[in-house]
RNA sequence: GCGCUCGUAGCUCAGUUGGAUAGAGCAUCUGCCUUCUAAGCAGAUGGUCGUGGGUUCGAUUCCCGCCGAGCGCACCA
């Protein structure tokens, strides 16, 4: 909070003192070390060294003209050319009473809000969701969540894979074993195993394979009876899509599946051929790509079977979802693999439509490994299914909750094993750098110690527990009566001003790991004032004042979790 | 062959316009429960940031070469 009054101010001496300095790059962080103050800014070395001027001497004339004293003690310029701000106490106190009393929560909205669309999890009809979605969905919902909590419109469109030639083969399956008990019981098994067991045959049986061809060919021109059946499969999929999105507090404002943009493909194709950007090889439909771009390979737009593609499908959907909601970004949240694809649909979209005012990003993932280092996968070779993933989470938290913790009632177990199980592998997923492939590990990801969901969520207990026995005796909080006296008192109030800061950076680059470290560091600071500062020991008016700490602290805690998509718990 | 990503402590990983002595967790070792949940806290040990050059006042970060790993490159999505 702070830092954007002090960064504004020195926005202002810096237009006056250089006025063709770009002042975007004028910004104020956080020091890398609390000896060093509290905030620096390095951006006057930069303009110094693009002006071959003297970057001492240039800060001295700056700071010269700055006055934050209302927030800050003395400015000093250091080293090279660091000008480092350290706050006064006053100043923290006064943020952290306007806290209190509502005001906000250490981070401003938007000034200049945007619609943003983000696509995301995105799974495919008639399999269940399992690793391979995790990321997708877990990230993007959080991505979500810190965009919208920043004031931003966001449109989620769930782009479920509801076409394609696998439909061939469910249907083939579907008519011939279809056991309508096994459906009841679990839709996506069923269909599961008939689709395996017609691609088992698929490739020595020629019969098979004319048949699943003839299917798909029926479905595709509009055949009622493999119409209705493949509605059916969608309602049982999305059903059964609907509980694991419960389980995960996610929800869509639209699913939109690729069949949705099925009448659009002719023309889109088509359309590009007209406008020369598209044309015939090989038979098919293809797009081919500038020399510089390295692209050898073309995309194909139609196959020489007259069928559209995924690229096809991604050019009428981006078109629809700017027509409909003039989103100012489009944010697709998908694995690493698929950089090419998106790189080339934007490429193709760019030529198309080369006015379109809109920024395309593809926010991709790198893969979850086993503990061997090898993609993470059932012994069999299967993929885990992420409903069977959340049991075993929500049981192995289960298991530790009541060692910790046997004289609570099972249902508060059941449900502290639920928030704990579910946290712990959103957190572990959210915690990597998300470019970087990471190991599945159950052990670490609910260990009792270490940078994980259940330390943030016992020191999230731990406040809530002192509150309670605060109530118990009577003692309230008072912001009034604040006073940051104490090293670790100061140093934890100066971290919630923070907060602000990582939701922010969380948001501009799509990376949750910076709110997950500030959260960690969050709850490290709160430990370290818990184990220094009794609180409803503590004489009247700073038992007052201690109570207001924790109180913001909870809060803040809460408000990170909750962008994070992370439940809390009163007790564990 | 071309392209993308990566190589940081024994292990798993962070490292936010290039910035100040490179950080965390785990593991190992040492302390702290008659005190608000010890699922905690305090401290110690541990790194030529793959390697060789270059740019810069300053490089884990930017550029080039080399070594090693993963992934992707015409009709699946």
């Amino acid at each position: 909070m702070l830092e954007k009054l002090i960064q504004s101010r020195l926005q202002d001496r810096v237009r006056i003192t250089v006025p063709d300095a770009n002042l975007a790059t004028v910004l104020v962080r956080p020091c890398p070390d609390l000896k060093f103050g509290d905030y620096q800014s390095n951006a006057l070395m930069a303009i110094a060294k693009e002006r071959k001027r003297n970057p001492r001497q240039l800060a001295e004339e700056v700071v010269a003209g700055l006055d934050v004293s209302e927030w800050c003690e003395p400015i000093e310029i250091a080293g090279a050319g660091f000008l480092n701000f350290r706050v006064k106490t006053n100043a923290v106190t006064d943020v952290l009473k306007s806290a209190y009393r509502g005001e906000h929560l250490f981070f401003e909205r938007s000034a200049t809000p945007r619609t943003v669309i983000v696509d995301f999890s995105s799974p495919n009809v008639a399999k269940p969701m399992h690793v391979g979605h995790i990321r997708s969905t877990i990230l993007g919902d959080s991505l979500v969540r810190a965009l919208r909590l920043l004031g931003h419109h966001v449109v989620t469109d769930n782009h479920i894979g509801d076409w394609g030639t696998q439909f061939g083969k469910l249907l083939v399956g579907w008519k011939k074993d279809l056991d309508r008990t096994n459906l009841e019981r679990d839709p996506l098994a069923e269909m599961g195993r008939l689709y395996k067991q017609v691609n088992a045959s698929f490739e020595t049986d020629e019969e098979i394979k004319t048949q699943a061809r003839q299917e798909l060919v029926s479905l595709q021109s509009g055949d009622e009876e493999n119409l209705k059946i493949w509605r059916e499969m969608i309602d049982l999929s999305l059903q059964e899509f609907g509980k694991v999105y419960l389980r995960l507090g996610i929800r869509f404002d639209h699913v939109l599946g690729e069949s949705f943009y099925n009448p659009q493909l002719k023309a889109v194709a088509k359309n590009l051929v007209d406008v020369g950007i598209a044309q015939e090889s090989e038979g098919a439909t293809v797009v081919f790509f500038d020399e510089s771009t390295g692209w050898k390979d073309p995309a194909i737009i139609l196959k020489s079977d007259g069928g559209a593609n995924y690229t096809t499908t991604d050019l009428a959907t981006l078109e629809y979802r700017l027509k409909t909601w003039q989103p100012s970004e489009i944010v697709y949240v998908t694995d690493a693999r698929q950089q090419l694809h998106f790189q080339q649909l934007f490429d193709i979209y760019r030529r198309w439509h080369p006015s379109a005012d809109v920024s395309l990003s593809h926010i991709w993932f790198g893969m979850i490994l086993g503990p061997d280092g090898t993609p993470f996968k059932t012994r069999t070779g299967e993929n885990i299914e992420l409903n069977a993933l959340l049991n075993e989470a929500e049981e192995r938290a289960l298991a530790s909750v009541t060692e910790k913790n046997p004289d609570l009632s099972e249902k508060e177990r059941l449900e502290i094993a639920r928030v704990v199980g579910i946290g712990a592998v959103k957190y572990s997923d959210l915690l990597p750098n998300r470019q970087s492939d990471y190991r599945f590990d159950w052990d670490k990801m609910l260990a009792l110690t270490g940078n994980t969901a259940v330390y943030l969520l016992y020191a999230y207990t731990r406040i809530r527990s002192v509150g309670r026995k605060a109530a118990e005796v009577g003692a309230t909080a008072s912001v009034e009566a604040l006073q940051l006296t104490l090293p670790s008192e100061l140093t934890l109030a100066k971290h919630l001003l923070r907060f602000g800061l990582s939701v922010e950076a969380m948001a501009s680059e799509y990376r949750p790991n910076y709110l997950c470290n500030y959260l960690f560091e969050l709850a490290g600071l709160f430990s370290q004032f818990y184990e220094n500062c009794p609180v409803l020991k503590a004489e009247a008016q700073e038992r007052a004042s201690r109570l207001a700490l924790c109180e913001l602290a909870g809060r803040v805690l809460k408000q990170g979790l909750e962008i994070l998509g992370i439940e809390t718990t009163e007790r564990m």
